[in-house]
Order: structure tokens, then sequence, then C-alpha cells
DNA sequence: CGAAAACACTTGACGTGTCAACTATTGATC
DNA sequence: GATCAATAGTTGACACGTCAAGTGTTTTCG
């Protein structure tokens, strides 16, 4: 019987095997996230744009004319509300998003998506849909609803 | 047949279903990483370490008395060299790591695990053990092999 | 009603990731 | 053997992410 190497160990050329199924999986659950997530930048970047800020972006247009409190779109994404502020204050300062303080309870600052912000969401739509398909590309629909439902077992176990 | 809603779908909120199987795995993927991500370093916190330190701190340790080069330990982490070399000015800030040229080739900083990075490091095994075994926890050892498969293929799938 | 608690951010400080540009060496070549 | 390209790192500028603390605004309640 032969020693079997994973790939993920082979990748970080561990010699030693990992502990146990979950030491590899998180190491693999990190590093493909990671890989991921740089490739969606690489295919923003021609577009001004960082993942973040497009994803603030998409949740603005969801939000449509009514706009949102910024706590709010922190929820959505999985961050706190530091980052949300100033992630704002980037897209902002590009005319990419408009906020206003809420009438009603003036401790809420409401976002919306500017003009020029949904337009930019609009040209990029495509590419993105396309971005998408491409990192996951190698994977089956079986094997891609599988990866989903690990997925989602996995955060639903945080809580 | 009443419309099927996916965790993820509930999570960010969003009304309109995700265009397709690959976008609704690139969202659970990152959101997934993120969140164990968090854990892991609260799990770290109270070492006063963070999960980049405490990686490079273990892969110094498999590299032992030989030590090695800094980009390569960016190579065994995803990273950049900019990013390993701020790490590492950390590091041996608080002493958890020694760094010298190397003889034969002036070009390349050796690194090493300093004394007080091992015993560190040994302090902290348990408990990360611990902590990816809960990680993953929910999953049965089968969902956990079957996971690291998905993750290993599309990580294969770039490059 | 008025003080205290709860909210919804905002700001400051710091760790980290990325790119571009720069320095110091080493290697490759004519 | 001097020159030029390739290496290995470092530094500067900027986008995030986190925590702790501070600023207004409601809410709650005695």
């Amino acid at each position: 019987m032969r020693e079997e190497v994973s790939p993920v160990q082979r990748e970080i050329q561990q010699r030693k095997p990992f502990r146990s199924r979950s030491q590899e999986g998180v190491v693999a659950l990190l590093r493909t996230a990671d890989v991921v997530r740089r490739y969606i930048g690489r295919v923003l970047e021609p577009y001004g744009i960082t993942p973040q800020q497009f994803n603030v972006l998409r949740i603005l247009r969801g939000a449509g004319s009514e706009g949102i409190p910024t706590l709010t779109i922190g929820e959505r994404m999985i961050e706190e509300a530091p980052g949300i502020t100033r992630l704002l204050d980037r897209l902002e300062a590009k005319g990419l998003v408009r906020r206003e303080r809420c009438p009603e309870d003036r401790r809420q600052v409401l976002c919306y998506a500017a003009p020029a912000g949904l337009e930019l969401l609009e040209q990029i739509d495509g590419a993105m849909d396309a971005a998408d398909d491409e990192a996951l590309g190698m994977l089956s629909e079986e094997d891609k609803t599988e990866l989903i439902r690990l997925l989602d077992a996995v955060r639903a176990g945080h809580r």
C-alpha cells in the first residue's frame, strides 16, 4: 500500500500528512477560495473596481430606489460596519454611489447606486457571468450542486 | 412546483435567483471560506497571533534548521512576496522568527522559526486541531472527503 | 419628562493583500 | 570579462478587514 499524497499537500509542499480530514478540508477550502477570489479580482480589474466594491454595487442595485442603510449592506456581505463605511466612501468618491441621511431615523444613512454605478454594473454583468462559469467550469452540474450543498452545511454549522 | 430558495440566497437576502449553479457556487465558496477564516482567527486571537502569521510559523517549523527563503514561503501560502516580507517583519519584531542573508546566494534571505516561535506553535497545536474539527464538524468523514475532492478539482482547473 | 441604554454609524490604529518600481546579486552571453 | 537579463527582496501607495472608542439619535423606562 503506497503513500497517498493529496493535492493540497503537494501544493504546500508539506512532508507530514494532514492530521485529519478536517484539517485538510479547512486548508483546501481557504486555498480554493483564495484562488477564486483572485480570479474574480482579475476579471474586475479592467473595470477599475474591486470585488468588494462590485459586491456592494450589486447589493445597492438590488435595493433599488428605496436605498438601503449602511449596516444592512454589511449584513449581506459578511463584514463589519467600519469596512462598509470606507468602502462606500471610495465608491461615492468615484461617483458610483449616493448617500444621504434617512429623514425618518437620522441615525441611518441610506445608500443608493448612482446612475454611473448602474451603468458600470451593466457593462460588467456579462463578463461576471462568464467568470463564474469559468471559475467552476471544471465541475459538472451535479458536482456544483454537491459542492454547494456541502458548503451550505458548513456555514449552517457555524451558528 | 414551488419556488426553491437556496440558503445562500436567503443569507444575502437576494430576491432574484442565482443566474447559474456556477454563480451560486462561487458565492457559497467565498462566503463559507470567510466564515471559516474568521472562526480560525478567533481561535488564534488569544495567542496574539493572526492566521497568516500562524501559517508562516508552521511553514518555518516544517523547514526546520535549514531555514527557507522568503519567496519560497510565499509559494506555499498563495501570496505575493511583498506581503511575506512584511509578515516576517512583524514576526521578527515579536521575536518569533529569525532572518539572515544566505551566504551562498546573497540575494536570498533565509528565515527560521525562533525558539519562542516554536514554543508558541506547540501551545497552539492542540487548539488548532480542535478548531479544524470544529470548523467542519457538521460534515461526515465521507462528506469531508467529497468536499476536498471538489475543492481540489476547482483549484486544479485554475492553471 | 429626563436619564440611561440601545442604535447606527464613523474614526483611528493596525495587519494584510496587490501592483509597480527600485536595489542588490547572480547568471548568461558575446 | 564587461554587459545585460533574470532573481530575490524591499519599499511605496492603496484597498480591505478587524477591533476599540467616539458621535449623534432614538428608545426605553422609572
